[in-house]
RNA sequence: GGGCGGAUAGCUCAGUUGGGAGAGCAUCGGCCUUACAAGCCGAGGGUCACAGGUUCAAGCCCUGUUCCGCCUACCA
């Protein structure tokens, strides 16, 4: 026995940091660009570069994780392609932020001065969270860090803009858009959040243009939300078959408040139904509004500006905020008693999901995508089954987002970001979009062009992330390697943001869809089911915990509740019960390697199946229909049947049973023959263990790995159980399996009487088994010492049922009958009761099969296979119940006597 | 308005072709048994939201209802 080699608890710090930093200068992340081995591929959802880590982002990047490191052990060449995005709004509001705390802007900088400071900022605080992923135990392969303003994806950008543009798929117009006017910028419909808002409707009466506009009475009263933009109404519409209107003589009506004469229109996108059926049509600041001013010719008037504030055409309200505008509006109507009611009516608000502030729609030139021929092919990729999303109930949220698509607004009006490529010929006025500056114009050989000053969506370029990261327009071995990737892994709230586009974008420029298989997750919500975030004050910071319980026990806490299809509900209480898992595995480990010398055997060198013995044959059987069950878990991404499993496996059978029952063996009890092979298959069984778990706990697997006698190097490259040849098969052994759960019936069959009898486990029983069936009774015998030393027996006798033993306690277990002696302790009482209670759900169950067994249409239909297990079940019950009852009957008459 | 998901033990949740209701935590009882008290041994606890239906058989399939959660939508 050697001393001891690990510490009595494991303590993560330090190992983390060591192991990391091991597998980072070992390049044990880094992919080959080509190679005969299996391609895995995953590019990360790159993470904005002014992120800091929260639980989704672990969540996220713990599955890839965990997918890539089961990869590698499958003997893949892995990529994963790591980097961060520069999220244009986001990103230049963070350093407008700091600016102001200098009193500055960004327009007292100027562009380029302002571009600069953000590269600045970007040098210093843009790698936080890349530290943050590697802490995670992240192996990505660093060398290949990818950001989207890199030279290289801004070269795929413009070629992607250009290609788009000269194919008709990208677009210049005016349009209404959604515009924040504290971001400054247009906002793609994706990017407004919808909230439900108690607010109002205004009924507001337009008298009738000449002599009815004296008449109070007379008009048409339309209905609003948004009483301001009453101004720039250019029309007031009804439904042609409206009855209300059908002898309306009345061509006009007077725009209050601008005494402008605006006319009457007819047209059906009008509601019938709604309030008086009358319309007011403002196009400048409605979509739809809009739509129909193309249809019937109206002039378009702009009243609220680009800085939310009211424009010159708004007349004498010009200048005032638009919301002090509707007050404004409400009350002089009201004075002129054109304000007929004000009803409550609850309707959904679109605000600016960087910055929260109310959107405007309004029109504005802007670039557009063309997307429906895109989403066509990117709904068709899933449909065929090129890629597959996992769990696919996301498929119908999949399709009816891309079958219902509309054209995507990429241009912004900010500034940091890829400025798209296009130029305006001052000489003539030509537009000119190519992938280099152009220094004259083609038209008119001018040379004073103007770019554009708009820049492109951040999800324009993180649109080609799959490509363009691996090197695209150029033709790389990377990209001949690893396009299509394997799997991407996201949460479902940039589905359409992000993954949809990546379809969109993926299938165009490569022809082939950008993944074979998308596995959507759910969000990490706190212990009460609620969103995590700064207000609510409910956010768990994933470096806190990671500091307090370690890595490998977030992430397996992580892994084990990731559930397909339900939200992840983190509480720190959970991570510590799976702290308490890593620990028991470094016990487990502490005690194996006390008896591991550095030449241990190692099964299945030297040691032939058969002669092993039946707690090492079971757990051999075991361990491979374990490592069937994880492998397959991770293939189909059920992570938390793969935790699940193992967490199960390694704890409740290999440590309760498997290790509780070689112990003898281990202190030299039954020979050294015997151990030399139980210290083989002990050896087996934890190698294949911390390989098994290491995707999940990655640095005390490694630590352990390394403590490990006959392993050589990292644990990363290990062979996964299956897959190495040289560690030959592992059988399944259904034999041992099934004599091993006789004894541990049996075993557990003491144990109970010993607690419900509240026994000391110090005082050691004697027993009697008595069984009829010889087969096992000789299975008994043989296994006699283990019985003993589990169920911490002084005797144990096995003999054909006869004689019952006295002032015994009695139990019924796979057939046998188990006497535990109790001379002088036992309470008959007690023991009444307690056979009394085992009858009661005994015949429970009786009755329930029995009723089975006599319906006729049972019988009938039911398979025979079913009917069979049935009569078995109720064999086995009848005959324990019948033992049961002889021992009550026993036990009574000892009361009584 | 449309769509999706959920409702199973006190709590959080598994339950993959319909065939004896499970885990972890919590609770209760007994243990410092020389790997681990971050532990060991044992116990109790559920009309599987409600109502119907299909079936010999339903937590699972079908219909409806209620209550949560989310996504989506140009109805003023």
């Amino acid at each position: 026995m050697s001393s001891h080699p690990l510490d009595k608890s494991y303590e993560p710090h330090e190992v983390e940091k060591r192991w990391y930093e091991y597998w980072e200068s070992e390049k044990l992340f880094s992919a080959r660009d080509t190679s005969d081995k299996k391609p895995f591929s995953i590019v990360i959802p790159p993470p904005n570069v002014t992120g800091v880590l929260h639980m989704g982002h672990a969540l996220n990047n713990v599955l890839q994780d965990i997918l890539c490191r089961y990869r590698r052990l499958k003997g893949d060449n892995v990529l994963w392609m790591p980097g961060t995005d520069h999220a244009g709004i986001a990103t230049q509001n963070v350093v407008e932020k700091n600016l102001a705390t200098q009193g500055l802007d960004r327009h007292a900088l100027g562009r380029e001065k302002f571009i600069e400071t953000v590269w600045q900022w970007r040098e210093k605080y843009g790698g936080a969270i890349i530290n943050q992923l590697k802490r995670l135990g992240a192996s990505c392969d660093w060398n290949r860090e990818r950001f989207t303003m890199d030279e290289g994806l801004s070269k795929a950008v413009r070629r992607v803009f250009v290609d788009l543009y000269h194919e008709g798929l990208i677009y210049r117009g005016d349009y209404i858009i959604n515009w924040c006017s504290r971001c400054h910028t247009a906002l793609a419909d994706l990017e407004v959040e919808h909230e439900d808002h108690e607010g109002r409707l205004y009924h507001i009466r337009y008298p009738f243009a000449g002599g009815g506009g004296a008449d109070p009475s007379a008009g048409i009263v339309v209905a609003t939300t948004r009483p301001e933009t009453m101004l720039g109404d250019t029309a007031v519409a009804v439904h042609p078959e409206d009855e209300r209107y059908a002898s309306l003589t009345a061509t006009s009506v007077v725009l209050p408040l601008m005494d402008r004469e605006i006319p009457i229109i007819r047209d059906t996108y009008v509601d019938l139904s709604f309030g008086t059926g009358g319309l007011k049509v403002t196009p400048a600041h409605d979509p739809n509004d809009f739509e129909i001013g193309r249809r019937h010719n109206l002039e378009v008037i702009k009243v609220i500006g680009d800085d939310g504030k009211m424009t010159p055409e708004a007349g004498r309200y010009a200048g005032m905020d638009r919301f002090a505008c509707r007050e404004a509006v409400t009350r002089d109507l009201t004075e002129r008693g054109l304000l007929i009611k004000v009803d409550p009516h609850p309707h959904a608000i679109g605000h600016c999901y960087r910055c929260h502030t109310v959107v405007e729609p309004n029109l504005s030139r802007q670039w557009f995508v063309s997307a429906g021929p895109l989403a066509k092919k990117a709904a068709d990729a899933v449909r065929s089954g090129e890629t597959r999303i996992v769990p696919d109930m996301w498929n119908a949220t999949y399709f009816d987002w891309l079958d219902n698509i509309r054209d995507w607004c990429i241009s912004r009006q900010i500034w940091w970001g890829h400025q798209i490529p296009a130029w305006t010929c001052g000489g003539c006025g030509e537009l000119i979009v190519r992938t280099d500056d152009p220094d004259r114009c083609p038209k008119c050989g001018g040379g004073e062009l103007v770019q554009e000053s708009d820049v492109l969506d951040t999800w324009f370029s993180s649109a080609l992330w799959p490509f363009s990261t691996m090197g695209w327009p150029d033709e790389t071995p990377l990209l001949k390697t690893f396009y299509p990737t394997s799997t991407l892994v996201t949460g479902f709230d940039i589905l359409f943001f992000w993954v949809a586009r990546m379809m969109m974008m993926g299938i165009h420029f490569m022809k082939e869809a950008p993944f074979k298989d998308v596995y959507v997750h759910a969000l990490v919500r706190d212990e009460e089911g609620k969103k995590m975030s700064k207000s609510k004050g409910n956010v768990i910071n994933p470096l806190d915990v990671m500091d307090k319980y370690g890595t490998d026990a977030f992430r397996f806490t992580l892994a084990a509740f990731a559930a397909q299809g339900r939200d992840v509900k983190m509480s720190e209480r959970r991570v510590e019960g799976y702290r308490h898992f890593i620990n028991k595995l470094w016990n487990a480990a502490r005690l194996s390697l006390m008896h591991l010398a550095d030449d241990c055997p190692r099964f299945p060198e030297g040691a032939a199946a058969g002669a092993l013995s039946l707690p090492d044959r079971w757990i051999l059987s075991r361990l491979r229909q374990v490592t069937g069950d994880a492998a397959s878990a991770l293939d189909t991404y059920r992570f938390n049947d793969a935790a699940g499993t193992l967490y199960q496996f390694i704890w409740h059978e290999f440590c309760d049973w498997y290790l509780e029952a070689i112990k003898p063996t281990l202190y030299g009890q039954n020979g050294e023959a015997e151990k030399e092979k139980t210290l083989g298959v002990l050896w087996r069984a934890l190698r294949d263990i911390l390989v098994l778990l290491h995707p999940f706990a990655p640095f005390v697997t490694e630590e352990i790995w390394h403590k490990l006698p006959e392993t050589s190097g990292s644990i990363m490259p290990a062979a996964f159980p299956t897959d190495d040849p040289a560690l030959a098969p592992i059988l399944s052994d259904p034999g041992a399996e099934a004599d091993m759960g006789r004894l541990m019936a049996v075993i557990t069959g003491i144990r109970n009487i010993r607690g419900e009898m509240n026994i000391a486990p110090s005082l050691a029983l004697s027993a009697t088994i008595q069984i009829a069936d010889a087969d096992f009774r000789a299975l008994f015998s043989d296994q006699r010492d283990l019985i003993m030393s589990l169920a911490r027996l002084s005797a144990l006798s096995v003999e054909a049922p006869g004689e019952r033993p006295a002032a015994a306690a009695t139990a019924v277990v796979e057939g046998a009958t188990i006497f535990v002696s109790l001379a002088g302790i036992i309470d008959f009482a007690l023991e009444a009761e307690r056979l009394e209670k085992e009858i009661g759900k005994i015949k429970k169950e009786l009755s329930g099969v029995s009723r089975k067994l006599s319906n006729e249409d049972f019988l009938d239909k039911a398979p025979e296979d079913v009917i069979q297990k049935s009569r078995d079940r109720h064999e086995a019950l009848s005959e324990k119940l019948g033992k049961l009852d002889v021992n009550l009957e026993k036990i009574r008459a000892l009361t009584a006597g």
